[in-house]
DNA sequence: CCAGGCAGACTAACCAGTCGGTATGTCGTG
DNA sequence: CACGACATACCGACTGGTTAGTCTGCCTGG
């Protein structure tokens, strides 16, 4: 077996994903060749097209890792057995202080949906239903046990937090005023604020 | 003079711009060529690039005009004698209703900004610095006469309930249950159920 | 009869993906 | 343990297709 790893001891498929990932968030997915990519990786194009099928491939792991993570990390907060209050209070915190420590992958997820082809388009699009069905579930759980109030639909409340997250990526920046900690710790208090009954 | 207007009634730089908006908003800005905007508008080349000077004017139009748009009507109500409580909830509602109303600009406008030229990025990052900069002012000033919640700064409020905003164009679907007005008034609410003292 | 409005062929650049080739390991066999 | 057969890892020139923007010139109304 040739060399799967170069100068620096990783390994090339994550050589590629790294640097794509940078430079997907940096210049966004149409704007980078594939030329770019191998270039920062170190390599060249038969390395890229031997690891992955396609650019749009590169794309689509990027979404797979993030969607993993983020489902993976749910689903222990909501499994636990603290209070709904504070399930919520700790997934609500704990999704944004992941998509501040990946914040290219969190550019790059919600401005490069259409780049997928259409099929990894629906996978990526079902895996994030599941996520927010179970986010919500837990809201629901809330105002079903009176703890939260019912005036707003869980639906909306989930997309009101989670435009939050999602925005981010726009205005956070590691050299502002404000520890990831701490911007958790205050959309989270926003949201059960709001949900006070 | 020649043809200025066509068939229909509307003069060609205002087909070919919705024209554009409205593919840009489909397939994103790199997905679109030049060819696609001047066949929908049912001109050709020679026509676009008479009254734009580039594909990113273009684009620059359609920030442009949003931004105006969304200016005025801030101010408006900002400028307004209501109480400071009813101006921010009158000022949530109405980005709400007026972003649902023109989903297109909106998914354009938070997905497009990296594809513009680097001087006009910086003068829309400006005039959007001023939208926030107006928003931010009149939570603050909610704060300071104490019918606002001071726990959170008024910049993350303000990113927090423009976060919903943005996100809307991912999930709000006309076809849906709720009605712009619905949407608008239960998210302006969770902002002002959130900021309650 | 001229200037603005527009047509449409053309160009120069770029880019995703392919493909034949080379090098470096691994494994089976005598 | 020597050696050939095969596989994996990767290289880089090349291709076919696309695209933004240009340019020459026609056409029409004033």
């Amino acid at each position: 077996m040739a060399r799967t790893t170069d100068g620096d001891g990783t390994p090339v498929p994550q050589r590629l994903l790294a640097a794509a990932t940078r430079l997907f968030a940096d210049r966004g997915y149409d704007r980078t060749s594939v030329q770019e990519i191998v270039e920062a990786a170190g390599v060249t194009k038969g390395a890229l097209y031997h690891y992955f099928g396609s650019k749009d491939d590169l794309l689509h792991e990027v979404y797979a890792r993030m969607l993993r993570v983020q489902q993976e990390r749910l689903d222990a907060i909501a499994d636990g057995d603290a209070p709904v209050e504070q399930r919520v209070r700790d997934a609500a915190a704990d999704v944004v202080v992941t998509t501040i420590d990946n914040l290219d992958d969190a550019s790059i997820f919600f401005r490069s949906m259409h780049h997928l082809s259409p099929e990894k388009n629906k996978q990526v699009r079902a895996e994030r239903r599941r996520y927010h069905e179970r986010f919500r579930a837990l809201i629901e759980e809330g105002q079903r046990s009176g703890v939260f109030a019912s005036a707003t639909p869980a639906d909306l409340v989930v997309d009101y937090h989670f435009g939050s997250v999602h925005h981010l990526s726009t205005w956070y920046r590691p050299e502002g005023p404000l520890t990831p900690r701490q911007v958790a710790d205050h959309l989270a208090d926003l949201l059960l604020r709001a949900l006070r009954p």
